[in-house]
DNA sequence: ACCCTAAATTAGGTTAGCCTAAAAAATCAC
DNA sequence: GTGATTTTTTAGGCTAACCTAATTTAGGGT
């Protein structure tokens, strides 16, 4: 992704102001005509003063199409800036709600703030873990981030593993003693293990520790990526 | 926790670049000895100067005591400070490549970044995802963090949740034509759901559209937040 | 004790990102 | 079309967080 690539390193990064600023415009455009100032004084709540400033120097650098006195509208560049934050916001939003519960707001909040720090390869990877149950509306933007991946994870319980197959803990599930044992038995998050024999009620790994066998429950509850 | 919610309410949120003082003050006073201005200077790569104009503002504050000439050290409520700091950075950075799977330097790049913007409810929630790999080193912290939690999740799979019990769907695993069957079905993270019955075999769920009966495998697949 | 050097502070400058108040441009009403 | 009103911009100010250069202080060597 050519533009993605541009955003990253051709230029210096933006400031959080600057992507707040792009986002917002983005989302007054809808309907396609030129974004006014005052609209984005009102739902930035920065001073219509603040906000032209901000805007002539997002035009200096290309990324919004500005004429004085007439508004701005996004720029090819500007356009996949906020492309990128929409995608970010997105599921970092859905990873707050749906996988720690966070209220809707509170997690709107955060993913507003954390969307300016995320790195590709996070957005990537996060992207990834949260799976089948992408944003339907950023479908193409989506795929076309995860051609370029660095990351291609498939988390799956050590149930669904294949004999054979080496992967990496990633989750364990329910906090208990079982929990416990298995630390002491050297098996936490980011070790690699490998799955020698299973037949459905007790599972054979070997860890960089030795050997283990874990019961079905437990192996439920070990998330494993390849 | 007094001091914790002191830190959160009773004053104007830190910046970033405070709270990065802090955290260098308190990784360089491991030996009890008051902290010098030009190691401050060495570690966070600003000039004396600025190291200077920093500790004096967090001297006002009362975050720390400040001795022109003499360095400085944490005081009891910039001690907690720290500690908020470096357990969200520690929670954050164990996700990253625990659970993501991030190379550790990028992790803490991007942890270093976001630990000045996790709430404590989320960063409470996260805690608990990661579950009992807790960092050790801040156990007695993230007890007492726990305790007057607003969140008290336990994740776990379909296939150990007890009968006529309700939870949300927190996580879908693998991504498959199985889990588009289950998004059709209404059944997506987010979902509240209560298990109707379950013979070990098949499991009848209740959702807000209607009734479902998953398989075993199936049901591993769906984890559970109480 | 005194000088010298290293460390720290102060003084003063810069930039981004906000602000208010004044000026200018556009639009609306008739 | 022209005056009134609204919108936008410009001008100028402020603060946080950096900087450099000048000054001050602390502490070691003789």
């Amino acid at each position: 992704m050519a533009h993605y690539l541009l955003y990253m390193s051709s230029m210096d990064a933006l400031s959080e102001s600057a992507e707040m600023m792009i986002k917002n415009i983005n989302e007054l455009a809808s309907n396609g005509e030129r974004v006014r100032t005052s609209d984005l004084s009102d739902k930035t709540e920065l001073k219509p003063a603040s906000v032209t400033e901000m805007i002539q120097r997002l035009g200096e650098i290309g990324l919004v199409d500005y004429e004085p006195y007439h508004g701005v509208h996004l720029t090819k560049q500007g356009q996949h800036v906020a492309d990128v934050i929409e995608h970010r916001f997105n599921i970092l939003q859905r990873f707050l709600t749906d996988v720690l519960g966070v209220e809707k707001e509170e997690a709107a909040e955060v993913a507003c703030r954390m969307e300016h720090i995320l790195t590709r390869d996070v957005e990537n990877r996060l992207t990834n873990f949260l799976g089948a149950t992408q944003d339907k509306s950023s479908d193409l933007f989506c795929h076309q981030v995860n051609l370029d991946s660095e990351a291609d994870p498939d988390f799956l319980p050590l149930t669904n593993f294949k004999e054979g197959k080496t992967g990496k803990v990633r989750i364990i599930l329910e906090k208990s003693e079982l929990t416990d044992t298995l630390e002491k038995a050297g098996l936490s998050p980011g070790t690699t293990i490998m799955l020698k024999k299973s037949n459905g009620n007790s599972y054979d790994i070997e860890t960089e520790h030795g050997f283990l066998s874990l019961d079905k429950d437990l192996a439920a509850k070990i998330i494993i990526q390849n």
